[in-house]
DNA sequence: TGCACCGATGTTTTT
DNA sequence: CATCGGTGCA
């Protein structure tokens, strides 16, 4: 084992082979994209092992559980699986979760504590709103939220709110004197219910650590040697979790990049990277500045890009890779025309160059962004994968599932027991439910236990109705017993039955029904897959709160289904942190959009915007295409776009701008995609002479001729290719209207359709009743 | 109380 | 455009 280790060390370069071989003290790894920081994290770690360290006394923390897990793995293969079992490795939120759940009771809360997510938070927030009557259009429960959510990562509670003059004078000029009503409330709320939300996952283990010397004591002895990954992105309160943990044995190693911090919005401070040196004295510093990953255009181009922003770190990330292809520019009519531009140069380059689905990644800035790209693909019969936006576990048939499995765990959790105590439809409405939680917080008490105590609390409540909430108890009490006695997937099974949630979506015929009956299927398939893959492990036993602890903080990677199948990788920018592909696409290269008009009236926030289109580029390994529309739905409106600051801020020399001719902006899109009218790297062949030499330029040659063999079929009945843009129309209920665009192909076909004083509807013409009054 | 429909409203980014 | 909350009727 060990052999083999020391020759794996011999495949790092000296730049990194030191830091992975600096056994004790404080070091700092600045590790520019691509430059094989996760190596040297896993290489150092078994070299600890190596070092007689017990793998017991290692704590990792990375950015993602994925990270985690693939790095777990990389670690079992260098130096055996059972000498890395104990390792701890995840994200700080499920590492600390897990040490809270078993300190909990020296703060208050009960071990099976709920994890609120992001959604929970808000509907408690909402309600706490209407109940309180405060106006909600001062107080949106968002920006609330996110406001209460910033003191908790900064450590000031309650209390030192209402300490701090200075705090509460900004709420009282922002016109919101009600804040810290609020958020002692919100607060308040949350430990009732027993939960607690994502920040207080870190807050908390402050808490934790703070107040209980022993406790700390113990963790700190525990933890000899700490690894913190993307370091740039930590915020406060993970900062003096890592601070106040490493103090005893100021064993700790940081690795991050400046240029990466894209998370500020969620409190990351990348001072916290900026002033490490001074945090720990006899800092170490490393600089990883050679990339294997990109061409030396991607890098040129990525450093050209960074260059205009002033807070940073000075570095200089260079590759020994060859110089690649440039990086393609294209300027597209609408957002659909964009998502058939992508599709179709996948399709072509799949085509040409064999490449597969999963060596494509489309990124994006905001989510919204992924429909059209998806319809594209679909259209092409291109399989993909979207990650992130609603994930799985927000979908409301899956959180129904989980609010019961989450109030059999804890009855106290309010936000999962509003959820289903009138779902299935048991006849308890809402002023039912008013009723309970006035009198459950005059009383002090959980909802369900007021529901149990209805009578000699004088709720107000109807003999008839008490007697449907009897119902509702038993049912759950009887899960509660259920529980004692199985693992999680036993009693997910027995939940979906007994409810008949699953019957009941399955059988009632529409597609919707069915595909969510299929999500809760794939639930419980998830449950089972999670109670046998545990059985192993000696510190888990299957239960139902330790799935529940997963699950509140797993995200779309960790949710393993597809991840074998081929598929083109679609998400934003801030998910593709850490990841690379071979081609990768940056859409929506707008104003207004990239940067995010949130973010241009600071330096700060325009500085963060060029971080993030840094990360987009320096994702790609081979080449990188950079898309932008002239006009773009937004909110159901057609609005016109200016292309993205940042494309003029990238050397000319790095990229090829391919300006489509003038003449088919006005052209009606009809029948076929203008790509099949347009080759995808026209420019190139004209403008380009040291592609020609190039193998793979070659082969994009022939991209042409494959366009033309690939028009898509349009199957659809001969009046519908007459419609087009300008026509004037009359629909049957709308009365007379302009064709505003058309978009889709064959049956899919659909026309926008300005109806005059109703405004713009997209209707299908396969199923539309429409007439042409007059043709444009 | 339940359900169907309507209109208002909102989009950064996520553990 | 999609979701959500509110409203009004059975």
């Amino acid at each position: 084992m060990k052999e083999s280790f020391i020759e794996n060390l011999n495949s790092l370069n000296e730049a990194q082979r030191l830091p992975t071989l600096h056994k004790d003290g404080a070091l700092i790894i600045i590790a520019g994209a691509g430059s094989g920081k996760t190596r040297v994290l896993t290489y150092r770690i078994a070299y600890l092992m190596t070092q007689g360290v017990d793998s017991f006394s290692i704590l990792a923390l990375t950015f993602t559980n994925k990270a985690a897990r693939e790095m777990k793995e990389r670690i079992s293969t260098l130096v055996g699986s059972n000498e890395s079992k104990n390792l701890w490795m995840g994200t700080f939120h499920s590492v600390f979760a897990r040490i809270l759940r078993s300190e909990s009771d020296k703060l208050g809360y009960p071990s099976n504590f709920t994890i609120y997510d992001a959604q929970d938070s808000e509907r408690l927030i909402r309600s706490i709103i209407k109940e309180k009557g405060y106006d909600k259009e001062l107080y949106k429960s968002k920006q609330i939220k996110n406001r209460i959510s910033a003191f908790k990562n900064n450590l000031i509670t309650v209390k030192t709110y209402f300490n701090d003059l200075d705090l509460q004078e900004s709420d009282k000029i922002s016109q919101r004197p009600k804040m810290g009503d609020l958020y002692r409330e919100y607060v308040d709320r949350c430990f009732k219910a027993g939960a607690m939300d994502f920040d207080d996952l870190l807050l908390r283990t402050n808490e934790l650590l703070n107040r209980f010397p022993s406790v700390l004591a113990k963790y700190q002895d525990r933890f000899k040697y700490i690894l913190v990954d993307e370091y740039q992105d930590t915020n406060h309160s993970q900062y003096l979790i890592v601070k106040i943990l490493s103090d005893k044995f100021q064993n700790i190693c940081v690795v991050g990049d400046d240029a990466q911090s894209i998370y500020a919005f969620r409190g990351a401070n990348i001072n916290n990277i900026l002033n490490f040196q001074k945090d720990y004295q006899d800092t170490t510093v490393y600089k990883l500045e050679q990339n294997y990953r990109s061409t030396k255009t991607i890098v040129s181009a990525a450093n050209s890009i960074i260059k205009h922003n002033i807070t940073k770190l000075e570095k200089n990330v260079w590759t020994n890779n060859s110089d690649g292809e440039k990086i393609i520019i294209q300027r597209l009519p609408t957002d659909s025309d964009e998502g058939r531009y992508v599709a179709s140069s996948i399709f072509e380059i799949k085509m040409n160059m064999q490449k597969n689905n999963s060596d494509f990644a489309i990124l994006y800035r905001t989510n919204a962004q992924s429909r059209a790209l998806e319809d594209a693909l679909r259209n092409r019969d291109i399989q993909y994968r979207v990650y992130g936006g609603v994930s799985f576990y927000q979908r409301k048939e899956i959180k129904d599932i989980l609010a019961y499995l989450r109030v059999i765990v804890n009855t106290k959790d309010e936000e999962s027991l509003k959820r289903i105590i009138n779902y299935p439809p048991r006849g308890i409405g809402q002023t039912t439910i008013d009723k309970l939680v006035v009198s459950a917080n005059e009383n002090n008490l959980s909802i369900f236990e007021t529901i149990q105590r209805a009578m000699e609390l004088k709720v107000p409540i109807s003999s008839s109705i008490i007697i449907k909430l009897q119902e509702f108890v038993s049912l759950i009490k009887g899960f509660i017993i259920f529980n004692e006695i199985s693992n999680a997937f036993e009693i997910s099974n027995e939940v979906a039955k007994k409810t008949k949630i699953l019957i009941d979506l399955k059988s009632d015929g529409t597609p919707e029904g069915i595909s969510k009956s299929e999500n809760i299927e794939e639930l419980l398939n998830g449950v089972k897959d999670f109670v046998e893959g545990q059985r192993d492990l000696a510190d888990f036993n299957g239960t139902l709160s330790e799935f529940l602890i997963d699950v509140a903080l797993a995200t779309d990677f960790d949710n393993n289904k597809n991840n074998n199948q081929d598929t083109v990788s679609l998400m934003t920018i801030h998910l593709a942190k850490g990841l690379e592909f071979p081609l990768v696409y940056i859409v929506g290269m707008e104003e207004d959009l990239f940067p995010s008009p949130m973010n241009i009236d600071t330096r700060g926030g325009l500085e963060e915007e060029r971080r993030l289109f840094y990360v987009a580029l320096t994702r790609a390994k081979e080449q990188a295409f950079l898309t932008y529309s002239e006009s773009r739905y937004r909110w159901g409106k057609l609005n016109s776009c200016e292309p993205s600051r940042f494309i003029s801020e990238i050397d000319e020399q790095y990229i090829i701008n391919s300006t489509p001719k003038d003449s088919y902006r006005s052209k009606p899109i009809i029948n076929t995609s203008i790509f099949d009218r347009i080759p995808i790297i026209k420019k190139r062949t004209l403008s380009n002479d040291n592609l020609i030499n190039n193998p793979s330029s070659t082969k994009l040659l022939k991209l042409r001729h494959i366009n033309s063999l690939n028009n898509v079929t349009d199957n659809s009945n001969e009046l519908l290719k007459k419609f087009k843009k300008g026509d004037l129309v009359e629909h049957q209920r709308f009365g007379k209207g302009k064709v505003v665009i058309i978009e889709g192909i064959g049956n899919d076909k659909k026309a926008s359709i300005d109806f005059y004083g109703i405004g713009v509807k997209k209707l299908l013409l396969n199923f539309a009743k429409l007439k042409i009054i007059s043709n444009a």
